[in-house]
DNA sequence: CATTAGGTAGACAGATCGGTGTACTTCAAG
DNA sequence: CTTGAAGTACACCGATCTGTCTACCTAATG
């Protein structure tokens, strides 16, 4: 793990998060990065390359953070309220600009498209750690990602961070019912 | 109105939707529209009025479905599920790809921006909507309208359209509460 | 000592970007 | 008949884009 790499890929990730994937010129990553474009072209064979490698380092560290928050803390209630004491705390800092993989999804729309695949990956991974960590159905982690997903746009587009707390309302009569409501609008 | 502004525009949404905003290219509107740049620069001073032109194009067509989707159904239930019926066709049209105010978050996030307030705009519009055709509370439709936020991502990004029908069953739920739930969870 | 990976510096390429200039045509309204 | 708006065709501009090139430096490792 070379320092010089992991500079290239946080500059990159704020600048992606700040002005877009297609906005950002290389040229301006490795200069705020501190760095030269041979060495950037040393480690990312393209910028696309570079991208991903963003994506699969902000995958990582959000089920790391979410993990984190989760530790220790016992009782299927209680894990849902860290869950959303954690987006809380996202939607919540000054520098945050939505769901990466949401915008991810707006600039690359083929579904082959390799950027697209992380998308989905990152999504069916949440929608798995739903369902393990609050041990739930999958009917029921469908809802509740639903509801997250929601309360994103809500911070983001609406510039309404609050409407997470009914997203959170909304989630325990969810995960209370143990199911009986979901199963039957689940169709996937 | 003239015939080629109207079919810049359109070829711009199509081509907008498709690639995004800045992945866009001036010369492939023009060219696919069947105009010439002269001609596009002659309607709009900038891409970016383009781009503003096209969104509030887009917001004009979207209310006008809806309105008309909803015209001559009385009962807030029946009403409810004509709005989730619209999202259903929307979602299950080929040339699909999330919403376009969202989308645009993703590329322009600077609050100042012209573009963001339209953004911003819309999904005022979008609240006050639900507010006055459903005849709810101000905190009933702001969870409505992040169950169909997060409708729209499961669509987009989780690719999984029928993640709506779970929406609309907890959206029945919302209204059918007479707002007593909400409230509780409304800090807006 | 030799090899190799990582980094620096800066030029360079070919393409595309948003946007402008000029000159000509068409056509409807005053 | 004249004026002006709309459209066409095409050259042109400076800037920026992603990506490559050569050449040299440094430091660790075998």
């Amino acid at each position: 793990m070379s320092e010089k790499r992991q500079q290239l890929v946080a500059t990159a990730y704020r600048l992606f998060n700040r002005h877009g994937f297609h906005a950002t010129g290389i040229d301006r990553i490795w200069a705020e990065a501190g760095s030269t474009k041979r060495t950037l072209y040393r480690h990312f064979p393209t910028k696309d390359a570079l991208i991903e490698e963003v994506l699969l380092a902000r995958d990582r560290e959000f089920f790391a953070l979410l993990d984190q928050r989760l530790a220790g803390v016992s009782g299927r209630e209680a894990r849902l309220q860290g869950l959303f004491d954690g987006f809380a705390e996202w939607f919540g800092r000054t520098d945050f600009y939505g769901c990466n993989f949401i915008n991810a999804s707006a600039e690359f729309a083929e579904p082959r498209h390799p950027v697209r695949k992380l998308v989905m990956a990152h999504k069916q991974a949440l929608l798995s750690w739903v369902m393990n960590q609050l041990e739930c159905t999958l009917a029921q982690a469908t809802a509740l990602c639903l509801l997250l997903e929601g309360a994103i746009v809500m911070a983001h587009s609406y510039q309404q961070p609050l409407a997470l707390e009914q997203a959170r309302t909304l989630a325990k009569t969810i995960l209370a019912d143990d199911g009986a409501i979901m199963q039957a609008a689940s169709h996937s």
